[in-house]
RNA sequence: GGAGAGGUGGCCGAGCUGGUUUAAGGCGUACGCCUGCUAAGCGUAUGUAGGGGUAACUCUACCGAGGGUUCGAAUCCCUCCUUCUCCGCCA
């Protein structure tokens, strides 16, 4: 959610911004619609005062005795008329509530404009491995391991089931990812897989995402597309003190998207599935010092990719590819060497006030003061079926069998997969 | 799933036989006083949002959410959400 004095100081920038993330807004009838809203507030305030006024002569004269029939009619009369005031503007705070869900958020200055053509390699690290055998797909190398007809018989297609070493190897990673987060001092968190509507407002996968997200409609709940839900909304409605910020988060979860309309796309074996597991790193920061987070998150998650060998890059995202809550977002793209491309395994954003504002996440400056709603970022730290994309592929040798980097050796109790 | 009890300002907590409560009191916090130091004590201030005024100040809304009754609702009624206790069911 946009401030609301930045929507009537600068209507024309929040359009533009808009625009630039390729979402349509009506901005011109959000601004005739506010105008209205305050003429209306302005007599209904006005009429509340004169039955208060008049409500407080009525008690006086009950009290003492006297007859208050002229101050009860005058009242009921001035009430009839707030009636029909305040269904107005109930009417227009509701347009303008939905208007205002749905005005994604606005992109940082040193964010490129344009589609996914303009994003921008900010750095690579690591050598794409070259083969002098011609590298095999993960679906060919996981053959015994990873059966994709085994989900679909059992919850449909594009969801996955990994049997014998692909089973352990995920759990292995989920384990170590975390231990590698809360070593660096955040908190680990175990958080309900499903989440109510308010939860998926706050973090603003709602209203847009409806389409994307499973609902379990008989309890009105969804399931999460991302562990970003449950552990923000862990802060939603709540008041921090300045001294409590930054809170750092991390914790596993499943994500569940229902991928609407992406059939055929890029969806062989593990790239893109209904049901995946990740480990999310979520951060409430103080808003001076957001930017530096962003950076801190970035160098975090990058870090896991250098211990575990796998060449990535660093994409600064335009603003079309930006998603509807972001400010600034980076995606870490690994390396593919049997389908010879780059995937993204996390994206890590900053979102400023924006969910904060939805989900009226606030905290009490240090000298004393009025609250002030607190920054959000969130970043993947890893999501695995990419991630296990890219070892397999990029750790393949000529026989079949996969090569481990050392940090997964040790867990798994072998270097060699066979 | 059944029965019962709750949800009040940052926190605790009174009010809940409707009208001087535009929410008492306490804790916490801030400032000041006092005090060899610290602690204690004393005084003052301190919810959020929106509107008006140069300012002192003032108006309006908010007591889980939404509806209703009423001249007037934290207070009465209805629906929903949520917490706790007991019972049932169950991993």
């Amino acid at each position: 959610m946009l401030d609301r004095k930045l929507l009537r100081k600068d209507p024309q920038k929040v359009a533009e911004a808009a625009n630039a993330k390729n979402e349509k807004i009506n901005m011109d009838t959000w601004v005739v619609a506010d105008s209205s809203r305050r003429t209306v507030m302005l007599e209904i305030e006005d009429l509340r005062n004169q039955r208060n006024t008049l409500s407080k002569a009525v008690s006086l004269k009950k009290r003492s005795g006297e007859n208050a029939d002229y101050e009860v009619a005058k009242s009921r009369e001035t009430g009839l008329r707030l009636t029909t005031l305040e269904d107005k503007v109930s009417e227009i705070d509701k347009s303008l509530a939905e208007m205002e869900m749905s005005f994604p958020n606005i992109p940082d200055p040193d964010v490129p404009v344009g589609g996914e053509e303009n994003n921008v390699v900010l750095r690579s690290w690591g050598e794409i491995p070259v083969f002098n055998f011609k590298p095999k797909p993960h679906w060919e190398l996981m053959e015994d391991v990873f059966q994709p007809e085994a989900a679909g018989r059992i919850a449909g297609s594009n969801f996955i089931l990994f049997r014998g070493w692909a089973a352990k190897l995920q759990r292995n990673l989920i384990s170590w990812m975390l231990d590698y987060h809360t070593q660096s001092g955040m908190e680990e968190i175990w958080a309900p897989f499903v989440a109510k509507a308010e939860s998926m407002t706050a973090t603003a996968q709602l209203p847009k995402m409806e389409d994307d997200m499973y609902k379990i409609g008989r309890d009105n709940l969804y399931l999460i597309p991302t562990g970003e839900v449950p552990i923000t909304n862990l802060y939603r409605d709540q008041l921090l003190e300045e001294a409590d910020l930054p809170v750092r988060l991390c914790g596993y979860t499943p994500c569940f998207r229902r991928e609407a309309g992406s059939y055929g796309k890029d969806n062989r074996g593990l790239n893109r599935v209904h049901q995946f597991e990740k480990v999310e790193m979520v951060r409430l920061e103080h808003p001076e010092r957001s930017e530096e987070a962003h950076q801190e998150i970035l160098d975090h998650a990058a870090g896991m990719l250098e211990l575990l060998g796998i060449p990535y890059r660093i994409l600064l995202l335009a603003s079309g590819d930006l998603s509807f809550a972001a400010a600034k977002c980076y995606d870490i793209e690994t390396w593919s060497a049997g389908q010879e491309k780059w995937l993204e395994v996390s994206s890590i954003s900053n979102f400023r006030d924006f969910q904060a504002r939805r989900g009226n996440m606030r905290y009490r400056p240090s000298g004393g003061g009025k609250p002030k709603f607190i920054h959000t970022l969130n970043g993947s730290g890893l999501a695995l079926p990419r991630l296990i994309i890219s070892l397999v592929e990029n750790g393949q040798q000529e026989d079949g069998s996969i090569k481990l980097p050392p940090v997964l050796a040790e867990r798994m109790g072998t270097e060699v997969i066979r």
